[in-house]
DNA sequence: GTCTATAGGTAGATAGAC
DNA sequence: GTCTATCTACCTATAGAC
């Protein structure tokens, strides 16, 4: 493991925790066990070393979900895969979406428009059309799409992002948190699946 | 309006935008137009004018939720009441669950304590034993209670949370979010009700 | 209560030896 | 590439005049 992957390693680690504001380059360089000099050396500035952070776990976020987005199931079979994989990509990271939205919400509305020119944007689309043709078919009830891929994403996203609230109120601890998570999945699955059909 | 209500204005505005950690007292002052001695002179510090306004944001959140929890309703009412209510609450307040929820993400686990015991805790049980009620009687599909509160404030919350980030996706302006908002109710209700019927 | 001035500390960034 | 030392700027907080 080299330096600039040490920084790296440990810029992510700082960063996601505190946030930007509250993140200070000497942490970054004690977590990474090197010199302060060095985030410089091979970043040039803080707002540097965060961009590469931020865009790497934005990007990875993006990437996975519109790859479920853009699959080629049918749609039962796609929101039952999409809240699998995606519980399972927050199970992984649990902290990335809490980080990925409060930097969003306080760097401003040029930061996020930057960020959505130069990468990949998250791609819905191609699953909105597919529940506007079932709708259309008569095959399910007539939903909004748009608002239904937004409740999707709700239901998984929101508990991790909420998550220190829910950890101290309902008094459980991480590992147990986790196991909610994992049940959550078919919970999420048979509400909407039964919300929509006819 | 006297000087510590105007600086209690002021501080609203500029954590809930920034963040704790990137908020300066000397921008609260010029938004209170008053000079930044004062508000240490009516707060002593920073941390302390910090809590006045947190603790507020979360104690008004608590309280309404709390008391449509505790309402003696049918079931479904009930929750087509929390979702109306809940959702008007954040239409009125739409940063106030991001700033909530960054806050407590970032200043750690004794924080969060310490606010559980001396602020009122938000208490989900009335809402939760009703549906086992309803499970065990076989009124409604049998669902997770726990996991089906949490869906709820999930879809509520999470597009007040995540907005800069569907604002600029979507392309759309404030006005037109707020509408996307307000039509939400119905499409949330509707989704829960059908989900959970036999 | 309100202001000005400033103390005291800390953060990001750079210079320069090795 | 890596380290130490330091510069410069800024921020919270306080002291003290009015």
């Amino acid at each position: 493991m080299n330096t600039e992957e040490k920084i790296l390693e440990a810029a992510r680690t700082v960063f996601t925790q505190k946030g930007y504001a509250a993140a200070r380059m000497q942490e970054i360089a004690d977590v990474a066990e090197i010199n302060k000099g060095l985030l410089h050396y091979y970043f040039r500035s803080k707002e540097r070393l965060f961009q590469a952070v931020f865009e790497e776990a934005f990007g990875r976020v993006v990437k996975h979900v519109n790859h479920i987005f853009e699959s080629n199931l049918p749609l039962l079979e796609k929101i039952e895969g999409f809240v699998e994989k995606y519980m399972d990509t927050l199970l992984e990271h649990p902290e990335v979406p809490a980080f990925v939205v409060n930097e969003l919400n306080q760097k401003g509305e040029a930061f996020v428009k930057e960020l959505m020119q130069k990468r990949q944007k998250p791609n819905p689309m191609p699953l909105i059309m597919q529940i506007q043709m079932e709708v259309d078919a008569g095959k399910i009830r007539p939903v909004n799409p748009f608002q239904l891929v937004l409740s999707l994403l709700s239901m998984c996203a929101f508990p991790f992002i909420a998550r220190p609230l829910f950890k101290s109120f309902a008094q459980i601890d991480d590992r147990m948190y986790m196991q909610l998570m994992e049940s959550r999945k078919k919970e999420i699955v048979d509400l909407v699946i039964n919300g929509i059909k006819l």
